[in-house]
DNA sequence: ATTTAAATTTAGACAAATCTAAAAATTATA
DNA sequence: TATAATTTTTAGATTTGTCTAAATTTAAAT
């Protein structure tokens, strides 16, 4: 499998984890920031190889084999971002360009001695859970500092936006994972939010509330 | 810089650091398993880029450009394989091929940071000394076995041929870094060698004795 | 000094992954 | 429902790295 290959799997399962519904080659387009031409043909070859249901003009899902194919690159990932925040000391805005490469490493067994080396762990540095070997993965259920009311009280188990510039942000306001988040106010003008995260009070806006994962 | 012509670098490095004169398209060619015509048009983009001193018909040599992208690669090539052995406790036979995909990761903050992680090593698992981030190496003058003559003792520092095959031999035969080796006798029929390891007294060909280093 | 052999380069082709521009199919709108 | 807009696919070109076969250069052997 090329790294071409490997990284339409992995957008296509991304896509397909949001919304479920077959994916369309401009979603998938956009998001790899190449042109649809160019996912067509990705998505024959694909397609050839069992690896996607491809129906022309009607947009495509993965099959097993490429479900599995994609969890597998998604393992990979999560485990390098681990190695690199918990072992190099990186930070969390820092391991994603890096991990994009690792990612496309071929070794089952490196990413399982790295999984046993990191002691087995459930999510990455950004929250998001971990495929086992088998490709299992524990679902946490977490909603949307967005979602939430007036005086619940929360903490902080996810970000949305992955993006350096919003990790950056986060840090900014010493706000990471596991910080304690309380709603003091909720502003029904522009649906932004008062908060208190440890001893701080801040105001943030809906746009950053709806990237943030609280439980 | 792509895969292949980091590959190339590193193949004429090699080629260089054994034998000092210019290397021939047909050595590269062959110790890349690829034909004469390939290299020549790779030896085209890299003389075009500034990374060799490339005359057609003449042979290839390293600019000093060249040389010091090369013994980056060799740098994160043998610094893997010092994390797969000391961190995710692979064997010396195993880290070769694993390395040979982590060496084209590029970050140079990852590189430092997993030097400073592995305590700033200066010889890989294999007993060949890492480059540091200047690209300076330590060089410790070691002598091959089959150099030796009767009654000498040393210490083995590290191996020639570094195959699989090679290394797993050396480990059924207890040889390993930093082994005391003590020569009992050189046959002069066929240049074999009997040879005491720790406790043990065994005897190899010529051929095994061309492959370890004595310091 | 020719001739022969070996090494190297060139010419032309191919597969992978991408692109632009044009054609076709689907969806939305009047 | 007919037409317009959007989405998607096809056709053809490009780049990178490779290959085979033929031509050229260099080295070796009469
Ligand atoms: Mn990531
Ligand atoms: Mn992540
Ligand atoms: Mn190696
Ligand atoms: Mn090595």
């Amino acid at each position: 499998m090329t790294f071409s290959e490997e990284n339409y799997l992995k957008t296509i399962y991304h896509l397909t984890a949001i919304s479920d519904i077959d994916v369309s080659t401009n979603a998938i387009a956009e998001k790899m920031e190449t042109k649809a031409s160019s996912v067509t043909d990705m998505l024959k070859k694909l397609s050839e190889k069992d690896l996607v249901n491809y129906i022309k003009y009607q947009g495509v899902s993965l099959t097993d084999k490429g479900k599995l194919a994609a969890k597998m690159i998604v393992r990979k990932h999560r485990l390098w971002e681990c190695f690199l925040v918990e072992k190099l000391d990186f930070s969390w805005d820092e391991v994603h360009d890096i991990a994009e490469q690792l990612e496309h490493i071929k070794s089952e067994k490196l990413i399982n001695k790295l999984d046993d080396f990191l002691g087995n762990p459930t999510e990455d540095p950004h929250g998001d859970p971990i495929p086992d070997a088998q490709g299992r993965i524990i679902k946490v259920e977490k909603q949307l500092l967005s979602e939430f009311d007036k005086n619940q009280i929360g903490i902080c188990v996810g970000v949305k936006d992955t993006s350096s510039d919003f990790l950056k942000y986060l840090d900014k306001q010493e706000i990471a994972l596991g910080s304690q988040i309380e709603i003091i106010e909720k502003e029904s003008f522009d649906s932004s939010f008062r908060i208190r995260v440890g001893s701080k009070e801040l105001t943030v806006s809906n746009k950053i509330a709806s990237n943030i994962y609280i439980k």
